[in-house]
DNA sequence: AAGCCCATGGAACACTGTTCCACAACTATG
DNA sequence: CATAGTTGTGGAACAGTGTTCCATGGGCTT
């Protein structure tokens, strides 16, 4: 039941100084989570890595976070909660829809590109805060298009699949670089080759797209795709 | 490097039968690996359980299968191979591109509804041979299509990316159903649930989604998400 | 028949998430 | 001010993981 749990700060009192000159909290737990997950990604973080930055051990931590799962889930929320903040703090007045929706999927995309472990953290969060978070200010424009009522949640849900998949496999592609020791250039490198010695007969197409991987731009490729639903969105509404 | 090997067969050759009545090999581990993913999910698949049934040990199974990662994009490898085969087989001739395109991602869809595991699982694959066969299947389409050619990656892998999270949200979905005991229909009562509890002022619009939620079709709406990308491509080309 | 090598499977290692509990430190009460 | 109670702590222990190692067995070649 507390994976339904929508507020992740709980009754959020006060807390004293305690013994090591500063006490724990989930504010503190999580801040640490997510300076070890940028340092080491997905696989650095364990509760005994997480007690031992914070001089504790890993039973103090289930005072404050219930599992594994909340504290990814927490650590994710504290990106993109900051992330869709600064997105609507920066928002124009008068800002078309279409254009609101690019920003915050761009937005999204960067913290997914400098956080790499929130794409898969996102993925596995469905239903909770952070993706709440990111389905609301979608929706909201998705409302402001003028898209029928009833196909509300299929187009936000479009959108937000595609943002997840890019920000999954971007995850997947950093984790594996990682494991493997190769930093994004090196891992494209190393894709595009095995990709263009693939059977010519049966793979025509892959072996064709080894050459274009090496030098694409993830960043604009997410745009193009962004702006692919959004046309696809507009001509469905002038059909 | 073995990551990089994109033949999973090995050389694959014949083997004799040994003292077990049977011998391993790499297709017959696979073999088992997916029978306990579909029974148990991808956290039921572990080198114990998988050396269990195959009445083994686990050291016996590295002999053949590198590691945890080799084993997993092999076992989604078995189902998307005969999926995009299938697929394939079942075309007919003079067939439109783009109902080309919506067979092959409702195959794959239906592949990873049928088997959950392979959502994330292909997430994990990014550029392995299971990924790859879906990317061949797509991007015939996508030039079949008369896409310019200098958008020929983006536009595939904006379908990808589609794809790859709608399998992996449901994934997700099926993972934490299955940790929290609920089929699907709880799991989406729950959700549902909890996002009408949701603050009023704060999320309007995912409150106003828990109604719908209960009652969506989860295959509708992907396949109204590839068509609002077809939609995008199409009216690309005719401005 | 001897030797060889592939393949096996069990033991061991270093780790993981999670639970438990003795105990410390602060708070409220008599 | 002493005492009792509560909140929080952190180390130990448990059951499990992926992976490595290696003594041993089976079948093939010479």
């Amino acid at each position: 039941m507390s994976r339904w749990n929508m507020h992740p700060q709980g009754s959020g009192k006060a807390v004293n100084i305690k013994r090591r000159g500063y006490s724990l909290s989930k504010e503190r737990i999580v801040e640490a989570a997510v300076e070890i997950l940028d340092e080491g990604g997905a696989d650095g973080l364990t509760f005994r890595s997480l007690a031992t930055r914070l001089a504790t051990g890993p039973g103090a931590l289930y005072w404050h976070i219930h599992s594994g799962d909340d504290l990814l889930v927490a650590a994710c929320d504290a990106i993109i909660a900051r992330t869709v903040e600064a997105c609507e703090a920066s928002a124009a007045e008068g800002m078309e829809p279409q254009e609101a929706i690019r920003r915050l999927s761009l937005a999204t995309f960067d913290a997914m590109d400098a956080h790499p472990w929130v794409g898969s953290a996102l993925t596995r969060a469905a239903g909770q805060l952070p993706v709440v978070r990111i389905v609301e200010g979608l929706g909201r424009q998705i409302k402001a298009l003028g898209v029928p009522e009833e196909e509300h949640w299929m187009t936000t849900s479009a959108l937000l699949s595609f943002i997840l998949g890019v920000g999954g496999r971007n995850a997947a592609n950093g984790r594996i670089a990682r494991v493997e020791g190769l930093d994004r250039a090196e891992f494209l490198e190393a894709t595009s080759a095995a990709w263009s010695q693939l059977d010519a007969e049966l793979y025509p197409f892959v072996r064709s797209m080894a050459a274009p991987l090496r030098t694409h731009d993830d960043r604009m490729d997410f745009l193009a795709g962004i702006d692919l639903i959004l046309q696809g969105i507009a001509s469905a509404r002038n059909r």
